[in-house]
RNA sequence: GGCAAGUUACCCAAGCGGCCAAAGGGAUCUGACUGUAAAUCAGACGGCUUCGCCUUCACAGGUUCGAAUCCUGUACUUGCCA
C-alpha cells in the first residue's frame, strides 16, 4: 500500500442509526454464521471485549477478501472493542485446506518475511492509540517452542477424529481425488489452539472470519469450551460472490491486492468502478463507512439513473481512499481522466501525461518497435502471439487508434514522447519513446 | 504392506496406435450492442520467424514407420483389503 490508510481511520465511524453493532453488521450482511446471535448481540453491546482475527501468510499481501475481514475488526474496534490481529506466522507454514487441493509448503524464511508484510497491512486498518487499542500478534510465538508431545497431550486430546473428518473443508478433500495430508488435516487443531492462547492470555472471546473458515473457528470455541469450561464466540462473514457467477476480487483472472506494488491504485480503483449494478449495494455495505441512509441514497440512484453509475464512482473512491490514501486516488482518478476513451490524447500536455502513465504499466521503447512486442511488454499480452490475435481481432489502440498487424511506434509520440497502448475497451500501458 | 483404478492444456473433462495442439463445458480475452455495467450474439484461447514449423497429454526409458493412446520403471492420488 502505497499510502497510509491511517489518514483515514479518525474519520471513520458506525452509524450512529442503528442500535448497537450487532444489528449494524447484520444490516450489513457481515454475518453469515455464527454461535448464539442473543447472546453475541448482548456481548457487544456490553463493556469492550477482545476479540481477534487471522490472517495466513500465503502470499505477500492480503487481498480483497481479507479487506472484509479488516473492515469488521475495524467496525467492532469503533463500537469499542479490542482487536487482536494474529499474523499466522505458524500456520501459514502448514496452509488450511482448501476444497480443492492440497497446498504447496512454502519455506520458513519466504513466510517469515511475508508475515512483516501483513502486519504492516493489518496496522493500518486498525487504531493502536486509546483504551481499546489493537495488538499485533503472531502465532509462531507460542507454537514454536511446543513439541509434538505436548501437542498432542494438550491439544490433540480434546479433539475427536469423528468431528474433524465432519469439518467441510476436511470432508470437501476426503470426497475429492486429490485427498488430504496429515499435515493440512491438522490445522484446525492449530487455528483452536491460537484461539485458546488468545483466550488465556488476553480474555479473548470471539474470533471473527471468513465462513468458509467456520471449522476452524469453531475448533476454537469447541476446545475452549472443553479444556477451559468457557464459552465463546465466532463469528463468519459470507462469502463475497457476484451476481454473474464469476469470482468476487478477480481483476482479468488475477487476484486484487491490497499491496500497491502488486495492484497499482489506478486498477484497484478501476476493479471497484466496474462493480455490476446488481452487486455495488451490498459492496458499499460491506466495504465504505457509508451509512445506510447515504448507502439507501446512492441505491435509488442505481435504480433511477444507472448508466451515471454514482453508486459505483462512490463506492471506486471510498475504498480506494480507505487503502491507498486519497492522493493516490485522486492521482488514479486524474489518469482514468485523462486517459480513458477520449479521442484527444494529442490535447494533453506533457506533465498530464506523464502523471496518467505512472499509474499504469509502462516501459520505454524506442520509436522502431512494434505494438506487438509492446504489448508483451507491458504485460498487456502474454506472448507475441497473443498480441498478434488482440491486433488481429481488433483490439489493440496507440492513442485511441486502432494499429494493425506491422505497427511500431514511429510517429505516435505525443507530449513528452509518450504513447498511450490500449488493449480492448480498458486496459492500459503507457510507452515512452526513447 | 497387498490388490485395483487413476495422473490430459488455467479448471472440469473427452480421447485409448496414424484423421491430435488434442472434443465438450467453465474461466479468460477480443469484437458488436452498451453506461469503462449486465444479458445476448460472434470470434479467439500451447509457442513461434504462423498457408509452415516447434514443444506438449505426471516423470524416465522402451516397442513401432508412427504413441496422449501399447510395455517397463519411478513419483503422486483415490478406493478396497491388511
Amino acid at each position: 500500500m502505497s499510502a497510509p490508510a491511517s489518514e483515514a481511520l479518525g474519520s471513520q465511524r458506525n452509524d450512529e442509526s442503528f442500535s448497537d453493532i450487532w444489528d449494524e453488521i447484520v444490516w450489513r450482511g457481515l454475518v453469515h454464521v455464527s454461535t448464539d446471535e442473543e447472546q453475541l448481540k448482548t456481548l457487544l453491546a456490553g463493556p469492550p471485549v477482545t476479540y481477534y482475527c487471522g490472517f495466513d501468510p500465503t502470499a505477500p499481501s492480503l487481498h480483497l477478501g481479507n479487506l472484509v475481514q479488516l473492515l469488521l475488526m475495524r467496525r467492532l474496534q469503533l463500537a469499542g472493542h479490542k482487536p487482536l490481529g494474529l499474523v499466522g506466522g505458524s500456520t501459514g507454514l502448514i496452509g488450511d485446506p482448501r476444497p480443492t487441493a492440497e497446498r504447496t509448503l512454502n519455506d520458513a524464511a519466504t513466510v517469515a518475511e511475508w508475515v512483516g508484510y501483513l502486519q504492516a497491512q493489518v496496522s493500518k486498518f486498525l487504531s493502536f492509540e486509546g483504551d481499546n487499542a489493537a495488538r499485533l500478534v503472531n502465532n509462531l510465538d507460542w507454537t514454536a517452542p511446543l513439541t509434538a508431545i505436548d501437542f498432542l497431550r494438550d491439544v490433540g486430546k480434546y479433539f475427536r477424529v469423528g468431528t474433524m473428518l465432519k469439518k467441510d473443508a476436511v470432508s470437501a478433500r476426503l470426497n475429492s481425488d486429490a485427498g488430504i495430508s496429515y499435515t493440512e488435516f491438522s490445522y484446525q487443531l492449530l487455528q483452536g489452539l491460537d484461539y485458546r492462547e488468545l483466550y488465556r492470555t488476553y480474555g479473548c472471546v470471539l474470533q471473527t472470519g471468513g465462513s468458509d473458515q467456520w471449522g476452524n473457528l469453531t475448533s476454537g470455541v469447541d476446545l475452549i469450551h472443553k479444556s477451559e469450561g468457557a464459552a465463546v464466540h465466532a463469528i463468519g462473514t459470507p462469502l463475497i460472490t457476484n451476481s454473474d457467477g464469476t469470482k468476487f476480487g478477480k481483476s482479468e483472472g488475477n487476484a486484487v491486492w491490497l499491496d500497491a506494488a502488486m495492484t497499482s491504485p489506478y486498477a484497484f480503483y478501476q476493479f471497484w468502478l466496474n462493480t455490476d449494478d446488481a452487486d455495488v449495494v451490498g459492496r458499499l455495505k460491506i466495504f465504505t463507512f457509508l451509512t445506510r441512509v447515504e448507502i439507501e441514497g446512492l441505491e435509488a440512484a442505481v435504480a433511477a439513473e444507472p448508466f451515471k453509475r454514482e453508486a459505483q464512482r462512490s463506492l471506486a473512491w471510498h475504498v480506494t481512499t480507505l487503502v491507498h490514501g486519497e492522493a493516490a486516488t485522486v492521482a488514479a482518478i486524474a489518469a482514468a481522466e485523462a486517459l480513458f476513451g477520449q479521442g484527444d490524447l494529442a490535447g494533453l500536455d506533457a506533465a498530464t501525461l506523464e502523471s496518467a502513465i505512472a499509474e499504469l504499466p509502462h516501459v520505454s521503447v524506442s520509436p522502431q518497435t512494434t505494438v506487438a512486442e509492446a504489448l508483451v511488454e507491458t504485460g498487456l499480452t502474454s506472448s507475441l502471439g497473443e498480441s498478434r490475435r488482440a491486433i488481429a481481432q481488433g483490439g489493440v489502440y496507440v492513442n485511441n487508434s486502432k494499429v494493425e498487424e506491422s505497427a511500431t511506434f514511429e510517429g505516435t509520440g505525443l507530449a513528452g514522447g509518450i504513447a498511450v497502448l490500449r488493449r480492448g475497451k480498458k486496459t492500459l500501458a503507457g510507452v515512452r519513446l526513447i
